[in-house]
Order: C-alpha cells, then sequence, then structure tokens
DNA sequence: GCAACGCCCGAACGGGCGTTCGACAATTAT
DNA sequence: ATAATTGTCGAACGCCCGTTCGGGCGTTGC
C-alpha cells in the first residue's frame, strides 16, 4: 500500500502525500480550513474572500495556510474538485446497475439534489467559481464537469429513444434541468424549507419529464402564423 | 417637460441632472464606460474587474470615470438599475392588455429571453452581481427584482387557477422557470447557436407549461411506498 | 477679452491583497 | 539525548486596488 498514487492527475489530496500518516490534526485542520473557506466564497465571492479572513474564521494565521495548500487557487481546487468528483462518481456508481432511463434520470436528479442539499455554499461554488480557476486546473475540472453533462445527456438520449418522445429539442431541455439544479442555491434552503431534499428531488424530476413530452394544454395548435 | 423627474428614487441617471442639455459627447462616453463595464464585470466578476482596465476598455482615464459615476458602485448600479427597470416595465406593458394568462406567461417568457437575447454580459450581471452592491441601492434593485418575480408568479397562480391544473408546487416550479431563464448566460450564444431567441422562447414556454401540468409517462402510479 | 465652467488626466495616497521568509515550538525518529 | 522533520506564526515585501487632488485644457456666456 506504499505506491505514489494510483491515477488521479494532480489530484485532490492538497499539498504533499500525508495520506500514510495517522496524523488527525493534520487532516482536521485541513478540513476546517476548506469548511472556512467554501462558506466564505459562497458569502463573498472568490476575490473578495480573503486568505487573511479565511484564515480567521479556519482559526490559523495567514501564513499556516501555505502549509496546506499551495496558494488560493489551490485551495479552490481541492473544494471543487472534492465536489464534482464526487459528484460524478457517485452518478456512475448509483446508475450503474440500472437498466430503465426513466428510473437513471430519475435517481441522477435525486442524487444530485441530495449531494447538495446540505452544503448549499458548495453548490453555489461550484455553479459560480469554476472561472475563477486558470489553466490546467481549470481544464482537470472542465473535463469532469462536462463528463458529468455528457452522461446525464446520454441518459436523456436512452429515454427519448425508449419511449419514442416527441422532444423538440433534448440540448435545452438537458440545460434546462441544470439549470434547476444548480440555481437551487438561490432560494432553498434545507433546514428552513417545509420540503426535504427528497420531494425537491421528485418536483424537478416530474417537471422534468412533463416538460419533455409536453402538455395537453398545447395539443390545440395555436394559430399563429409563421 | 423641463420638471425635477418624475418618480425615480435615485435612478437611472448617472451623477447629476445633464438631462437637459444638448451634449451627445457626454452620453457617448457614459454608454461606453457602461458598456466596457458590462462586459469586463461578465467575463472578470465586480471584484475582478478593475477601474482602470474599466477605463483603458472604455478609452478614458481612471480618474475621468468619477465625473460619469460617483464609484464603482454607483456604475455597477446604473447598469442592474436600467436592466431590471427595463424588464419589468416591458412585461408590464406587453401584458397590460393581454387576458389570457396562458398568453401572458408565454409573452413573459419570450420577451425576458429577447430582452437580454443580444445582452448576454447583462444577464450574467443580473444573475451574479446583485450581491456585490450594499445599502439603499441593494435594497432598491431588490426590490425590482422580487416584484418581476411576483409579477410573473401572479400570472402562474391566474393560470393555475384558469386551467384548474394540478400542480404539485408553483413555487418550484416558478423558480425552475426562473432558473431556465437566468442561467441562459451560460451556455447561449444567439451568433452561434443555430436556435434564434424566439424559438428559444418557444422551447422554454412548452417546457414550463409541459412541467406545471405533467406527463402521462408518469400516470401509472410507480408503487414505492411511503 | 475674460471669467466661468464642463471635461480630462497624471500623479499620488492609503490600504488590502497573496505570498514569502526566518525564527521558534512541537513532535517524531534514531 | 539528540537530530530531523513538521507545524506555526509575526513581520514584511511588492503589487494592485478605489479614489482623490490639483491643475491644464477647450468651450461657453457676457
Amino acid at each position: 500500500m506504499g505506491k505514489t498514487i494510483p491515477e488521479q492527475p494532480f489530484a485532490s489530496r492538497t499539498k504533499d502525500d500525508r495520506s500514510t500518516a495517522h496524523n488527525s490534526s493534520y487532516n482536521e485542520r485541513n478540513d476546517a480550513i476548506l469548511k472556512a473557506a467554501t462558506m466564505l466564497i459562497a458569502r463573498d465571492g472568490y476575490e473578495k474572500a480573503s486568505m487573511r479572513a479565511v484564515a480567521a474564521e479556519a482559526g490559523v494565521s495567514p501564513a499556516s495556510m501555505y502549509h496546506y495548500f499551495d496558494g488560493k487557487e489551490a485551495m479552490l481546487f481541492t473544494i471543487l474538485f472534492r465536489a464534482f468528483s464526487g459528484l460524478e462518481s457517485n452518478l456512475r456508481m448509483k446508475t450503474h446497475l440500472v437498466e430503465d432511463p426513466l428510473e437513471k434520470i430519475r435517481l441522477m436528479i435525486s442524487e444530485h439534489v441530495l449531494f447538495f442539499a446540505n452544503d448549499m455554499d458548495g453548490l453555489k461554488l461550484c455553479s459560480h467559481e469554476l472561472d475563477s480557476m486558470t489553466g490546467k486546473a481549470y481544464e482537470e475540472l472542465h473535463r469532469i464537469r462536462r463528463s458529468y453533462y455528457h452522461h446525464t445527456r446520454e441518459i436523456v438520449n436512452d429515454l427519448i429513444a425508449k419511449y419514442d418522445l416527441k422532444v423538440n429539442d433534448p440540448h435545452v431541455a438537458t440545460m434546462s434541468l441544470f439549470s434547476s439544479l444548480n440555481w437551487l442555491y438561490r432560494w432553498y434552503d434545507p433546514h428552513t424549507s417545509n420540503r426535504s431534499p427528497a420531494v425537491l428531488g421528485k418536483l424537478f424530476f416530474e417537471q422534468f419529464i412533463g416538460g419533455l413530452s409536453g402538455s395537453e394544454l398545447l395539443q390545440q395548435d395555436n394559430g399563429e402564423e409563421s
């Protein structure tokens, strides 16, 4: 078990490889910093959330931050990498043994909502702050996100094929689905709302399917020309 | 016509009232600054887009910016105020003489898409940067946005009442609609896409109505317990 | 002609930023 | 016990930020 890490391009470990050690305080501090950073960047934005403020929130000195992360951007990378890769691997895992694309898309939606239900700040970062990354780190995160989209999109394609749905534009439908899911942080608070994450997932699922296959309300051709 | 401006709390005029004059160069510079600011804030974010960069893009010196605006935040306020109030007054105007709520919501969606179709940067600012405002300026913009939401929400309520729709959650449905509309800047470019803004509005409309009233696909009660 | 005013900018101010450095403490390994 | 490594932080560096100041233009009004 002493190898030099299996695949991961440059990935989730924070600075150098401390995974062999049994040190708990190191990982606790590390997580405290990430937690503080997530909260402050969600509240103030990446540029305005200063390393000094994150350090104060996490209970360390500004200088100590650089024992845990190479810099501000590396810190954000770790946060986004954990979220994106966790989201994608979870989707892959949960839908792996499912056949029906309708059930697959139901799972994708509910798992997505559940994944972020208690981490609205993380959802906000995933939705807002990917553009704050640069270079290869940006490309890697972007790649994961695109993979997540493609995975979802294939499910949608299978769904349309299997049930022979009349869909005007699968791309727009899929983007609207992601819109609803990613916009959640704007208005949803699981601690305040009377809608549980599970209920919310169900609502999004029904909306998406209904929006895909069209409504009886619009069946009479609305007679405007052109 | 020589009055001291009708209502407008503190509003869209930029610094002091130069609307009596015939100076064209002043307004041209003013618009050039706003245009540059919109582009740069959309690209880099409010915090990272510096006054110096905006000034350079607009072709003026940093110091000159303060002849047109009281400061950076006032500049953003003007951009957002024009967008929000324009959006809301346009909606009010267009739906004023329409009776059918189905037609009203169709208009709201298509007008919203059309309003931002050639100003994706403005849409991004409206979606992202309201939180960069503070104090009374924030509250005023927030008030307009809420008014726009309430207006839309009432149309949805009328729609549900008139056609006696079975809707699980009108709030979630309305938020999903706004999600789709506001997320547009993420993936839509009217110059590149083969979908016209009009077509896009139609798609969003059909999706929304379909999502509201549910799908035949889900009519058989899917027999999971609890 | 000349005072007044709108317009413009180079230069600077004060402050906050990300980050680095070097010394010191704590822990671990030998 | 002692050497090596890891964790910690106060202080500082250099940079860029929003903004202001003071004066120099060009036009306008008399």
